[in-house]
DNA sequence: AGCACGCCGACT
DNA sequence: GTCGGCGTGCTC
């Protein structure tokens, strides 16, 4: 027998490898250190092959130094995920599992690593050492440290220890090593009563249930509004799952969540809980990996990759904000996270629930077709409704003029009709949100005399006007695709005028205008807070907790932010939102900004009211005639979303054409056109795909790299998986492609 | 990807 | 005469 072995190489195969004669054959699932040219890497067994049925001539056939694991660590279902990405997504399967794997277990380290402890035996002092052994006294009183327990192996090789001296130091009888087996978890119980839940939540409740007793796969699209009280939903189902003794997965669009996040989960259930992300150590995430594996993690909180970890026994998975376009990774393996979950839960036959106030179209297609059951929550919780949506036409409405200090007038982009709005809520003693997706102080500096503009050297985009946070307001320009910084120039670069314009508005230049507007104690009676929140003021670590600290408050405050403030943070003093000109995104090129822009503005816009409080939305426009944004506000969002879903089944577009896209990523722009015609010209004869471009992609030059994108549209999904896995190794072996960077990108998110 | 082999220019 | 540039080719 040889063992097939996957290797973390970019290749589109497998390795065949002996076993010594005596040694026993190592399971499917474990992992191997095997010879692979001159250098020696670790491997996943992924299948077992009589030596006849091999492809490879006997002679060239090397053998496994060592098996890693006496036990397999990836489980069948997970080998099979596997497996299935490596298909789905054209992607090697060895690259895949260095995706999948924890770094640690990459690297080959005993899973033991975690639970082999050291302790000092008792009765030993340091009496006991030669004054010569300098080293050995170190450590042990390195170890001395942590007292009687003493600490994991993993822990200790952190600090610095060596495992030659432990073991030298065991040997002479004065440090012992035990196995610390982590007790099977109790039963998750609950910590608090559930609430009482409305019909419509029932009604959601009852059908998820359902599948969880029929022990098979549903997958549910929980369409609830905000405030319509998905998260009790979700408690609700975890619960008799939980109680089977079942984990439960959670996945959150981002890390900025998920304390929130836990602290619902806990404050419902006492159990182990887990969260997964990707600020952790190398160390805890496999101690989470281990959790997930072993089952002693009972509820897992997870942003995108955690639906690649092994589970001993799943009961649900839940994708909170399913929406949310985090879910698709974008560098490596560009899986979309929520569909790995339906596959998932296929594979372990139970149900998933994918839960969003706004579903993206896809979601709904999958709904037509019947692969998804809908279960929708209209009304909203207690006893608010929700916040209807008003539009300003801000052509009519002419912008406030403010006077600055030197006695020029500036326009703050805001109409009166907001600015009364937002004062009556300050009075009232609430809080105003607006939303700006647009970080900095102006999105382009203009040169008054000549039309100049200040551009990124590296990029094909404007220079973004930033000021320095603190009290020495000093200006910059900076690029917000690559780190590219500048001076602001005394003069035009072109033509030497010294009338150079910040123009457009971004989140600090509206906080400054706000804030000499409600917050300046000679033009304003009372004064108010200016917050702005955006990844500029919550960089740096604790800043958001101290932000949301203060608007936790519930004093009135004006905050300012990008679409951080659409993601899931509950601002309950919240009574107005303003989005000055979030309708924008409908004039873009790009097929899926309406349906972005739609949903990031019902996000939003669903942070107005909570519980009494009623909330109102008013959007300031400069299209008011626009159908889109009509259709969105008079509407709703989903009425909206079958509008668009209309247009792409005529168009042939997805989620009716299923779509894959080659990126090419080089020095030049000729070699990356060339790279992508050349891949057209050996596209199988009868490939019965539309073939767009090759065209320039959208930013063409980014951080000094010229990128061309070819777009493959096919109507049957397994046709043009055929076509690609045939195609895209030999595209890789061109030779057109050997000094550039090509991708694969299946069911990408935009184009 | 990594790693080595391989054949052409500037150095002790 | 050698060190080293990265082009080419292979990995069970």
């Amino acid at each position: 027998m040889l063992v097939q072995v996957a290797l973390p190489v970019p290749l589109y195969r497998v390795f065949d490898y002996r076993i010594d004669a005596g040694n026993t054959l190592p399971q499917i699932g474990c992992r191997v250190q095997v010879p692979f040219g001159r250098q020696t890497l670790i491997g996943i067994v992924v299948a077992h092959v009589p030596l006849a049925d091999s492809s490879i001539p006997p002679e060239k056939l090397k053998t496994i130094k060592q098996a890693v694991d006496h036990d397999p660590i990836i489980d069948p279902k997970l080998l099979s995920l596997a497996q299935w990405l490596a298909r789905y997504y054209h992607y090697p399967l060895g690259d895949v599992f260095a995706v999948m794997l924890p770094t640690l277990i990459r690297q080959g380290k005993p899973l033991d690593l975690l639970i082999t402890h050291w302790r000092i035996k008792p009765n030993v002092t340091d009496d006991d050492f030669h004054p010569s052994a300098h080293k050995q006294k170190q450590q042990f009183d390195m170890l001395k440290l942590h007292g009687k327990r003493g600490a994991s192996e993993e822990v200790l090789l952190m600090e610095g220890m060596e495992r030659p001296f432990l073991q030298r130091l065991e040997e002479k009888g004065l440090i012992e090593h035990y196995i610390e087996e982590k007790a099977p978890p109790a039963q998750v119980s609950l910590a608090r009563m559930p609430l009482d839940l409305h019909h419509e939540q029932q009604v959601a409740v009852t059908r998820i249930l359902k599948a969880h007793q029929d022990k098979c796969y549903t997958g549910f699209l929980l369409n609830g509004i905000t405030g319509s009280g998905k998260t009790e939903v979700y408690l609700q189902v975890m619960q008799p799952i939980l109680e089977a003794g079942k984990q439960v997965l959670i996945l959150v669009p981002e890390i900025g969540l998920t304390p929130q996040t836990r602290a619902r989960f806990a404050s419902r259930f006492a159990g182990n809980m887990v969260m997964l992300h990707s600020g952790m150590s190398n160390t805890h995430r496999m101690q989470g990996w281990q959790d997930c594996r072993t089952g002693h993690a009972q509820i897992i909180i997870g942003t995108r990759s955690s639906i690649l970890y092994p589970f001993a026994d799943l009961g649900l998975i839940i994708v909170d904000e399913a929406h949310d376009a985090s879910y698709k990774q974008q560098d490596t393996l560009r899986y979309q996270a929520a569909d790995v979950a339906l596959y998932r839960g296929v594979q372990h036959q139970i149900p998933v629930i994918l839960g969003t106030a706004t579903p993206t179209l896809e979601h709904l297609h999958l709904v037509d077709e019947g692969k998804l059951v809908e279960c929708t929550l209209l009304t909203r919780a207690g006893r608010a409704k929700p916040a209807p949506m008003q539009l300003i036409d801000a052509r009519l409405e002419s912008t406030h003029y403010q006077n600055s200090q030197d006695g020029t007038r500036y326009d703050t982009g805001l109409t009166d009709k907001l600015l009364t709005a937002i004062r009556q809520t300050l009075e009232a003693g609430e809080q105003v949100l607006i939303f700006l997706n647009r970080r900095g102080y102006a999105p382009i500096l203009l040169c008054g005399a000549c039309g100049w503009q200040a551009d990124c050297p590296r990029c094909d985009a404007h220079l973004t006007v930033h000021h320095t946070q603190g009290a020495e307001r000093s200006s910059y320009l900076k690029c917000h695709h690559c780190d590219w910084q500048a001076y602001i120039p005394a003069a035009c670069p072109d033509c030497g005028s010294q009338n150079l314009d910040a123009r457009g508005m971004g989140t600090t230049r509206l906080s400054d205008n706000l804030h000499a507007i409600f917050g300046n104690p000679q033009t304003s009676k009372q004064t108010y807070p200016i917050i702005q929140i955006d990844r500029d003021t919550t960089r740096r670590k604790d800043s958001w907790e101290k932000i949301y600290q203060q608007i936790s408050q519930g004093k009135p405050a004006i905050l300012v932010g990008t679409q951080m403030v659409a993601k899931g943070h509950h601002f309950p003093s919240v009574t107005l939102v303003c989005l000055p000109n979030a309708d924008r995104g409908f004039l873009s090129a790009d097929f899926r900004s309406p349906e972005h822009t739609a949903q990031l503005m019902i996000q939003v816009a669903g942070r107005a009211g909570r519980g009494d409080k009623a909330g109102r939305v008013l959007i300031q426009t400069l299209q008011p005639e626009n159908p889109l944004l009509l259709k969105l506000v008079k509407d709703g969002y989903l009425s909206f979303a079958r509008q668009l879903l209309a247009e792409r089944k005529l168009m042939g577009l997805p989620p009716y054409r299923h779509a894959a896209l080659v990126r090419c990523e080089g020095k030049a722009l000729s070699q990356t056109t060339q790279a992508l015609r050349a891949a057209i010209a050996i596209l199988p004869a009868k490939h019965q795909l539309a073939v767009l471009g090759p065209i320039d992609a959208p930013m063409t030059k980014k951080n000094s790299r010229y990128h061309s994108q070819l777009l493959l549209l096919a109507k049957d999904r397994a046709h043009l998986h055929q076509c690609l896995s045939h195609w895209w190794p030999q595209v890789l072996g061109l030779s057109e492609s050997k000094y550039l960077r090509l991708s694969l990108d299946v069911d990408p998110a935009g184009w």
